[in-house]
DNA sequence: ATGAAAGCGCTAACAA
DNA sequence: TTGTTAGCGCTTTCAT
């Protein structure tokens, strides 16, 4: 197998390489019939372009990076496939990269700059809190796809999230309602700053807002995982720790995990202990019982995203910090202590 | 943000451009302390070679290309990561294409081959069955991950994976033995060759070894998603339809739609209709009632995958289809009409 | 063991 | 509107 260059495309087509560069890259300045000669040719041999060669001389493309963080991921991967289609659908082309929960992003990222000249790079899922600077020298438009960008100043550096403070609150506020008086919080390491720090402070507050005083046992710490989440839960409902009837979940996996562990325990969802998951993915419709969650809105998170980068690629607007709202969604895995 | 080539390495380190491509590609013939020394500089200034200019000229590589089609599998990821962290063991570099369900692999493969050099290319998921010659002429290389060449006959392909006949009968087979008799089917459309095609054979067959006819109204149709697993389960159970007290679903994500549609309609799983899945997702042990379900071995595939691709590159063997063994995982959604 | 120099296939001035 | 040509940053002969 051995590829057709350029060249010989030109040649076949009786013009020069420049005017076969043209069309590939559809500039203006080329003849109608010549363009639709050239076509032909590359058509019917079947030519592609080689992307190296023309990455390596090419100062700026029309390309937008996505780099997604955590492959195993239920929540981002309707987001990524949306801002896909969104991206299409523009004059934009889209490349998509998965990096793992331990690579930085901001290397790929620099890796993907020399690479591929993007226009705009999204940040989708991670914490990228520190190494501010680091986004700045990148000197191309940035999206934080649901993480704040707040507080960075970087005027590069956009970012379309939640309010996680309050759709924690919201999560919490609504066990309170019903008749809940101790909730367990189960979350991942709280540190400073970021989404899981912020939702632990929304529940806080909602703590307090309903004048109870929050038992710190009751916070139970796991990662992102059913494994974790369900060895945590279930470490939780040993006889020596504080009972609890109720368990805002940081993720809907932690929920389902955690509803596991309470099903071994010979216990019930709701009837023993009620559970409210987030993130809204898919599966929360699906589990038995349906899980009630803080369902974030995916499809605006693409959409605006992708919306701001354009903006912000073509009119060199100044950065933005777009905060969505959440929506709850009840289900069968809350009990209402009140009713009767 | 600029940054440094190659050329301005060499100036900094003293040497040529050649002597520092050298060392970057740890080619023996170059002298310990001039290695260190550019080396050092390398590190000092962050150097990253231009990974365009370096495909561009290079015939070869040690890139292992994994093409992965559908983004949104559960079953697929975790082979990934294996297969991920298994060549990252080796020599060998690994590269991962996420490509949607209706491009082509084989357009995305001879992008890669001029791209990226690839000595080696994986391709886990979907049906590559056509289109035999343009594996041939790719000349790489290549494995089948979780579907079959078998009947391909080109010598750059194998393939790893499971008996899927076999497989399909297995879990219909357990469910006659727990007294079921009106088994239906739920599985994607049934093209000649590919997998759900086999799977179906299977089924048929444990039918036939039971003395049972296949009414042919209890297969229901319907693609891969819990959406459409749901609606599909949900018109079988209309009252104009054949009764069944049993389902087998291709997948464990249709498995799970199917119950929803059962629990919706007011019976049980597994009283009223017990289910058994397809591939032995994590989520098939946190569901409620945890699924029965036929476990692919996906760490086998990814390690045979990879063996065997390192092998064929190394060594040149002809190719070889690997079929490894399921294992039926039984659990609380099956019921045994047997026992009192 | 090291350097000089010729491209890899393409784009983007610059000329025509 | 088209052609000519000089690189992009690297690898790889071929000298030395």
């Amino acid at each position: 197998m051995t590829r057709l260059t350029i060249k010989e495309i030109s040649k076949l087509a009786n013009v020069s390489v420049s005017t076969v560069s043209r069309v590939l890259n559809d500039k203006s300045d080329v003849n109608e019939e010549t363009k639709r000669k050239v076509l032909r040719i590359i058509d019917q041999y079947g030519y592609i372009p080689n992307s190296n060669a023309k990455h390596l001389k090419q100062i700026c493309s029309n390309i937008i990076c996505i780099i997604v963080k955590g492959m195993q991921n239920m929540f981002l991967e309707p987001i990524v496939e949306e801002m896909q289609s969104q991206i299409n659908k523009t004059k934009y082309i889209s490349l998509i990269y998965f990096i793992d929960e331990n690579e930085s992003e901001v290397d790929v990222a620099y890796r993907l700059i020399t690479e591929k000249k993007p226009v705009g790079i999204i940040f989708l899922g991670g914490s990228p809190s520190l190494k501010a600077d680091m986004y700045k020298d990148m000197e191309v438009p940035c999206i934080f796809a649901t993480m704040s960008a707040e507080g960075m100043n970087l005027d590069n550096v956009s970012s379309v999230c939640i309010d996680d403070k309050a759709a924690a609150k919201k999560a919490v506020d609504y066990l309170f309602e019903m008749g809940h008086r101790d909730i367990a919080i189960l979350g991942g390491r709280l540190l400073d700053k970021d989404s899981i720090f912020k939702r632990f402070m929304g529940a806080m507050e909602s703590y307090r807002e309903h004048g109870e005083e929050f038992n710190e046992k009751l916070f139970i710490q796991s990662k992102f995982t059913y494994d974790e989440a369900y060895a945590a839960v279930d470490r939780s409902l040993q006889p020596d720790q504080p009972k609890y009837t109720a368990i805002f979940a940081m993720s809907d996996i932690m929920a389902i995990g955690a509803a596991k562990a309470i099903f071994e325990n010979g216990q019930s969802v709701p009837d023993d202990i009620s559970i409210i998951g987030f993130d809204g993915i898919a599966l929360t419709q699906y589990y038995n019982p349906t899980l009630a969650t803080i369902k974030q809105p995916s499809v605006d998170i693409a959409h605006k995203s992708v919306d701001l980068l354009i903006q912000n690629i073509e009119n060199k607007k100044t950065a933005h910090n777009i905060v969505l709202g959440t929506e709850l969604i009840k289900g069968e895995s809350i009990k209402c202590m009140l009713c009767r």
